[in-house]
DNA sequence: CCTTGATCTCAAGTTAACTTTAGAAATTAG
DNA sequence: CTAATTTCTAAAGTTAACTTGAGATCAAGG
């Protein structure tokens, strides 16, 4: 073993398929080296990186604005204290703004309960916050956080 | 207008698109009946059941559990009072659960900022709670609430 | 050295949740 | 009644996030 990991390796670490660790190098999520023969070295940072990537898809962020936050970090190199740090503040942001909507949708929906949802022109499920129309084909952003 | 909606109605009230509310109709969840001529005709209560699909779907419930949750209701004739309470009330049940998991991984990620994601062995990302293997093709559960 | 296992690349398949398109029939507006 | 909408069906396209497959090459063990 020369130097860095094999993207097995980096699988067995993260728990990753391999497939899925190539997948997110076409997406700009790693970038790993290559050996002599042409396979991939990764880095141990890049074990961080992806378990990073894994946490943020829990919350429902997509792959895009995931890779967005790591184009803060270095990629060769092992990212600083600083640099998780501020990449860590703003993912917390996040979660707290999504704990936010949850609550306010959970007391609008302690009042549907109490009416029994019969009357429409109240009914907090039946108005919803903020619609976004219609954006062209493909799934839709089901946790609607993408802000 | 003889009795009912017409899809363009429904979608109008809903905010729905046309073509979305005929593919919900192919998962079951809409039954509207049919005029002389052959298009569709819904009632009332189908501006509920669709506004409680978008709800849930916010929450980032897939179609196929908000289906399920579904089948408790009449098809063609409105829901009672009793209908809708008990389907909202499960519905804050999974809510309940979704803000608890949030709120555990803001606090793991407040012992990671303070750590730096230095210690690979102790950090809370690195060791998210339940990995689910890969299962096949198609895209991951985002929100891993499925339960 | 040879075989077995890991990787490589590239293309195509998969799932979810819809949209778009096309041609035909029903409704509605004027 | 005619023109403009709306709706109908069925099939194919789209996006995200990956997986699967095929054929070739690299690497490691005996």
């Amino acid at each position: 073993m020369a130097t860095g990991l094999s993207i097995g390796d980096l699988s067995a670490r993260t728990g990753l398929a391999v497939s899925a660790i190539r997948f997110y190098e076409t997406h700009g999520i790693v970038a790993p080296l290559r050996n002599d023969g042409g396979h991939r070295r990764y880095g141990r940072a890049d074990i961080r990186r992806l378990s990073f990537v894994m946490a943020a898809q829990t919350l429902g962020f997509p792959l895009s604005e995931i890779a967005e936050n790591l184009q803060g970090l270095p990629a060769h190199k092992a990212p600083s204290k600083a640099d998780w740090t501020r990449i860590s503040k703003g993912f917390r942001v996040k979660i707290d703004a999504r704990i936010a909507a949850l609550t306010d949708l959970r007391d609008k929906l302690d009042g549907c309960i109490g009416c029994g949802c019969l009357s429409l022109q109240s009914c907090a499920l039946y108005n919803p916050q903020d619609v976004k129309g219609s954006e062209g084909a493909g799934p839709r952003n089901l946790t609607g956080l993408d802000g």
